[in-house]
DNA sequence: TTTAACTGGTTAAACGATTAAGCATATAGT
DNA sequence: ACTATATGCTTAATCGTTTAACCAGTTAAA
């Protein structure tokens, strides 16, 4: 009986030992204190250069940190100081040229300031958004850039980001529809400057394949259409102006539509880059003539536009710079002692690159 | 004096107490548990499903959890357990289709299992991929799963990662050359498959500009190039072998040099789609007849191939395959207890998409 | 009857860092 | 000589969870 229970102990003592000996502990700030004999606040300070310690201690703790090979728990710090220094970025896809270069800018400028990024795809699902904006609040970041997808029209999911006392920053997707800092271009006078750009060109009947009006951006880009058709006394016609998912899909399926038409428009205009790519595969299988018969204007100039043939004229929508600001304007907050978000929009120019698809005068 | 001491000591009680009344904590399952009148233990267990909390107490503290509006703090656990349930990916770029639907993949099988990942682009950078590698350690990410950059030759800081104990699965680039898990198609098989397709087609002089030898994946593609020549007892010509960067530009670049050859070649093996793009670009700028003059060849299957003039004949790499086996392979170390990596390799069959850069029996 | 096993919890330590508060000692100011 | 301030640390609490160890009560088995 008592011989049991001696076993017992023993055996219980012994497997504690075993595993002390067995698992590879990762180096604490406590393991450098015990080699200085130092308290471990102490080190805590010394690696975090506090005044209160001095030059000597903080050169030997750093000393034994790089020999014992510490590397600090993150995990730790982000729990006790209640910031994780990871900053959530949420975009339709990666796989377009303008989100990843974004995200680039974004990582680029975080970085430096010792953030890092957790992104998330929502492949324009509404569904898989608000997902990932719950992974993201349970990732405990500081701080969230969000593109929209195309399907979100409600917002309540995002109020939670708000609500949490977190900061939020859109950019491209979402201007104004939360009271939310925003980062886009404008598009308003974009659509205006491709209309004048077409008109330029000669072209008298101008159709205009537009994303979905309930987001803000597309809706941006009608009412420049439209106010740029009625400033150049052109035809406002109702089957020129066409609503579209804009993928490469879709585009194809319009601008079919487009062509069904009694009197076909002699120019039409994407809100998308893809949508374009679409109908400009459908142009070239009908063997309608580019820019001749039908001048072609995309959105977003992503690289593809100058790689197919011909080329597509398009508008930068100057990425990188979107990216820079949207993180600084992340840090903006992080240096305020309370966050109180209100909108505060920055609108970028964009910039028309004319290429062979809508290039008339250079053709004739 | 003692007015002093009292007024301090007053001062120092009302600045707690605002603090707690002012700042909105979060609910922990500190506050269920005093709802309940139950240990925090308890809750946490009965959060957890836990088969020593009785399901009525299961039920009344999720009840709870949901009225108070409960997220678990994911560092605290984290932290407690010794697991961050992240998962570190890092490309050399996102905004390819190959890479951007392997994240995808990975993400859609991680999700499910309670995993986020956060990514990282080395933007085909040795330095920037290292820096990569260093702040994924930082983040307690659980796993890393990486395709390595063009750059990379030095291994030493991926044994980082292998010597953390951490797992390490790669994907694409890396095969072989650290002792891990590795997902890739066989680059072998598919370079003889291409120089078979193209022989069918009646090429006699088939170039290949390839990727860096020193990259296995590409030093694969150019032995299979080598030895599906041997076999058909085609020309083995040193200077229609060319090493690239396999960026458009330089694939602008090599092709002008094949052109500028002697005796040029009638078909061309690029081991990339970009280069390829920039190939196909100098042959329609010089009006070269694809395929007829000269048949072209990709690799990686990018959404463009089929999108350019004349479409491009390319390798698809099974990018959705990929990225669910390297996350399964992940997952499989997860429920080891302990982690021994060796080498371990899932190699998938690719497919060649014949299109018209390629069909001359089509043209003819 | 004794022992074992199950149920449904509780207690308290732990994860690894940060930080408010305290405590000597030294230096300077008046 | 007395107070104030600076220096350079230490102590101990804390962040929010998890979990090993324990305990009381009930049931089952030998």
């Amino acid at each position: 009986m008592i011989i049991k229970f001696i076993a017992l102990y023993l055996f219980k003592r012994l497997s504690k030992d075993i595993k002390k000996l067995n698992i590879k502990r990762k180096t604490t700030i406590k393991d450098i204190a015990n080699v200085l004999n130092i308290s471990t606040a102490a080190v805590s300070k010394a690696l975090n250069d506090d005044s209160r310690i001095s030059e000597k201690t903080k050169q030997a703790v750093r000393q034994v940190a790089k020999n014992l090979n510490y590397q600090p728990n993150h995990l730790a710090s982000a729990l006790r100081k209640g910031k994780s220094n990871l900053v959530g970025v949420i975009v339709p896809r990666t796989n377009s040229h303008f989100f990843s270069s974004v995200i680039q800018n974004i990582e680029e400028v975080l970085n430096k300031e010792g953030y890092n990024i957790v992104m998330t795809q929502s492949n324009e699902s509404y569904k898989k958004e608000c997902d990932n904006i719950d992974t993201l609040l349970f990732t405990q970041v500081d701080g969230i850039i969000a593109s929209m997808a195309n399907e979100t029209i409600d917002l309540t999911y995002y109020e939670k980001i708000k609500s949490k006392g977190i900061p939020l920053i859109l950019f491209d997707r979402g201007e104004n529809d939360l009271n939310v800092d925003y980062i886009g271009i404008n598009d308003y006078d974009s659509s205006q400057m491709i209309v004048e750009h077409l008109v330029k060109q000669g072209c008298k009947r101008i159709a205009h394949i537009g994303g979905y009006r309930h987001t803000r951006i597309f809706n941006n880009r009608i009412r420049g259409y439209i106010d740029a058709l009625k400033k150049h006394n052109l035809p406002l016609d109702n089957e020129l102006l066409i609503e579209s998912s804009l993928t490469i899909e879709d585009g194809r399926k319009k601008m079919t539509q487009l062509l069904s038409l009694e009197t076909r428009p002699d120019a039409v205009y994407i809100a998308s880059d893809y949508a374009a790519l679409g109908a400009l595969q459908i142009l070239n299988e009908q063997n309608i003539k580019i820019p001749q018969d039908m001048a072609l204007v995309g959105f977003g100039n992503e690289p593809f536009t100058s790689m197919v043939t011909p080329s597509i004229t398009s508008v930068n929508q100057h990425s990188e710079e979107i990216g820079k600001q949207a993180a600084l304007k992340f840090l903006d907050y992080t240096k305020e002692p309370v966050i109180k978000q209100s909108l505060n929009k920055i609108i970028l120019e964009a910039e028309l690159v004319v290429r062979d698809s809508s290039n008339i005068e250079k053709v004739e």
